[in-house]
DNA sequence: TCTTTAGCGGACGATTTCGTCCGTTTAACC
DNA sequence: GGTTAAACGGACGAAATCGTCCGCTAAAGA
């Protein structure tokens, strides 16, 4: 994965030797790490969430062994591929913020890129509770708060109305990217419905948004939505 | 289910003695039809898709050659839910016709009872590809027309725009129906993403739906987006 | 009530998947 | 090069799941 800048790396920190000198990690190890979890997303892309871990190792090009040391079980692994994704997300939402961007443009952007790395982001959010390390709690804040950045410059620039909230943007980017491009045509209609929600979200519109407002109190609720599926619940 | 008028029933039509005369089929069996489908969305709504099928015939109280011999293979009886999902859509646009609300409206009641029966809609209608029997196809026609036919009066009292269509609506609501009530939250922020899509359906709004309009022929692909979820590919 | 047989249930052998264990390989350091 | 130990790989026994088979139960019809 290119450009990664977050600081959420594995655990692969360093050996110590018996003198205690510490000792570089070995250099195929943290490449088969990756190698890893690429060959996760492609192959339960293909053949559903419950693959053998074997086929996996397999796609990988390494022993059923390595896969178990580095992730003891599929949670682990699943696990490992969601911070990756909130570590994508983050970096994306780094990146639009350079580019300046009118309040509803920038929430606009992140949409598109979001559905853009669809295949990086669908599997790994979806179909298990939420991840609640430290790192995974950190990361959706900041995301949260990122895109509540936006949200304020577009409300004080007249392009986003005052009831919507990040956690409705979080929420309708769990819905987006759920369903993987499946159809032939689902790009298409992918973009359609982002071109509906920026609609919803401009300064005017004939129908209220019910609900008391949206606090940050929700945030990791809004999230919980994306790891609504079907699979592994408990 | 209360209230299911469709006719499209399960194959348990009649069977024929030794002397070729038809014979009721037994009360009991139908019953275990029906347990078995509640017992499904039961135990895989909370273990996931891919319970053991014994599980399901345990929470229906019935053995597993029970099981085996109406649904041969999980796929037939996720064919059997999904079916079951449709005619549940194809009433609910009957009874929602004959409330004869304004256009808009009728998409919004619609969209609200498809989260109210969310759970009869969830399991079935996604993680696998669609089901392609001819009854299928058939309701899949069947609520499109309706719902194209709630936008095209809303075209006519002016509350929906023009370049919205019934796909847009159908894979809104495959969206939507997407992730079960899993936080306790879900409820409310369904309620306004719903909003924020009828505020996008409205005749006015600063952002165009890009594409071309959107044809009878991409029903099937807007439908094939309800069975994207990354299980059973294949 | 009796006969007939559709339908029931669950034990069981086959198959798949899991996850560990340990001999072998190879990168890091000298 | 030589030494060390981290990391690799895949065979293997344990465990879970599948799906069938067949003796038994009970509903339908006379």
């Amino acid at each position: 994965m290119a450009g990664v800048r977050n600081s959420t790396r594995g655990p692969a920190a360093a050996g110590t030797s018996q003198h205690g000198r510490t000792r570089r990690p070995r250099r195929d190890a943290e490449a088969n790490r990756e190698r890893l979890l690429a060959a996760a997303v492609t192959v339960m892309l293909r053949e559903g969430r419950n693959v053998p871990l074997a086929a996996i190792a397999a796609e990988a090009g390494v022993g059923v062994g390595t896969l178990y040391r580095k992730y003891p079980d599929r949670q682990a692994l699943l696990h490992a591929l969601e911070q990756r994704a909130y570590d994508l997300l983050v970096d994306l939402l780094a990146e639009i913020e350079e580019l300046r961007r009118p309040g509803r443009e920038a929430v606009a952007e992140y949409l598109r890129r979001c559905v853009a790395v669809g295949d990086q982001l669908v599997l790994p959010l979806h179909g298990a509770p939420p991840l609640m390390s430290e790192d995974a709690v950190r990361s959706r804040r900041t995301i949260s708060r990122r895109l509540e950045s936006f949200l304020e410059r577009g409300r004080a620039d007249g392009s986003v109305r005052a009831d919507a909230g990040a956690t409705d943007v979080i929420v309708f980017t769990a819905l987006i990217t759920q369903p993987l491009s499946y159809g032939p045509d689902w790009p298409r209609m992918a973009e359609r419905q982002i071109a509906l929600f920026l609609n919803a979200l401009a300064a005017d519109g004939p129908v209220g948004i019910p609900g008391p407002g949206i606090t940050g109190a929700d945030i990791e609720d809004a999230f919980a939505v994306h790891a609504a599926g079907g699979d592994e619940r408990g």
